[in-house]
DNA sequence: GTGGTCTAGACCACG
DNA sequence: GTGGTCTAGACCACA
């Protein structure tokens, strides 16, 4: 399994979880349609309560990532299209509000910040999900 | 005052104020050598409890924002230097790896992306802050 | 628990307690990765308010001297490493000028001063932290 | 005159000039019998209040650096006496204890920081005070 | 159970 | 007036 928790880390487990999902999807190391271990197998995998696992999943299915088949467990959503939706828009352009500015003001350039972005969009469209 | 607080939101009270703080110094609306109110004031004037500022004026202060003047309060860090350190890539890069996952599978392009990180480093560059 | 508070002591309780920590670690009582109570633990163990260790763990955590597992609450930084920085030897300096200045005066000869730092990096080297 | 105060400081502004005065002596910056600014005088210099002044040169006083005469003002005690009292060592000892161990946490090696002491004893012995 | 956030109100040191 | 410290008690998110 690819899962790699932080203990120590300020964001929720089931955060991170939930991060490390997405990003295995657009990588590629999660195919549409690919089954993801039982909650109780991940959960022990990891060393994390079951409950935790749960949440995860459950938040998954809710955003439209995964789909969850009574039989065959949790599976990454073959026909995932979770949309470009004008409220996630808003969520992103907020975040990207206050983290280009310290950035900014860390002396980043524009030209540096567009080539982390830049890095990362690459390695997607490779091989990448959707 | 500038500030904008969303009672309501997820993210916690004391980091709205930091993240506007410090948005407000790349905006240029705060300027280098600036004074804050002082945090019964800006308490007073947001309505809520002074304990709540004193801990937003107090990180700031750590990580180089503000400089907290004996007698006259706080204000922003007129030296301002607060580096573009290895710790700080390491953790924008964690960041923009999530978030670019997410981007890409909603269907932003590369392009869209880096058109909002354009925006914003623009609204920086005119009058900003450093 | 090894924490003595001197409740009449000019030096914030907070303080205190981050003192004796940081000394605990070097003279070998606190092991690196060992646990520590849990905020409200030690609160109770000193009869002080639980906000007050909070400061402190949340402080040793911003320096670099303990980790804040969740849920297991905070230990004592394994990979400790906390740095001999340009500005710490300054602020150190600053107080030495200080120490040593007012020391001199009241006839302590250097001899004798040196002879209690030899005393005290002695207890660290034997056992000690790091 | 000779003072630099840096109201930024987490050291209250009467113990920077408390420290500067000592340190003066020691240094030989100031000697024995020197008169010192009146109250107003030193306080318009530095641009503080002239309570704070007054602290201070009541403090020193109490504790036998300066002499205070009506007519002339005061003077740096021309029989300094300050003296090496038990109290004193003590309290120099637990300063060293939490500064030592943090120092060695920190990689300083007891060469390092005894260096630190030399260099400023050997300020003292030239041309110093007592 | 853990720490994190927020409120409320007190007292103090400093200038 | 300023910020700093401490107490007290509430509610929440996380695991």
């Amino acid at each position: 399994m690819f899962l790699q928790i932080q203990f120590e880390s300020e964001i929720p487990i089931y955060q991170q979880i939930k991060n490390q999902v997405i990003r295995g999807i657009a990588i590629g190391e999660l195919q549409l349609g690919e089954d993801l271990p039982s909650v109780r197998q991940l959960a022990s995998d990891i060393g994390i309560n079951f409950h935790t696992v749960n949440k995860v999943y459950n938040q998954l299915k809710q955003e439209g990532w995964v789909v969850i088949h009574r039989k065959s467990g949790v599976m990454i959503n073959p026909d995932l299209n979770v949309g470009k939706t004008q409220e996630y828009i808003e969520s992103l352009d907020d975040l990207l509000k206050i983290t280009t500015a310290e950035a900014f003001l860390r002396g980043l350039s524009k030209e540096e910040f567009i080539a982390l972005i830049d890095k990362n969009y690459d390695s997607y469209n490779s091989k990448g999900g959707k």
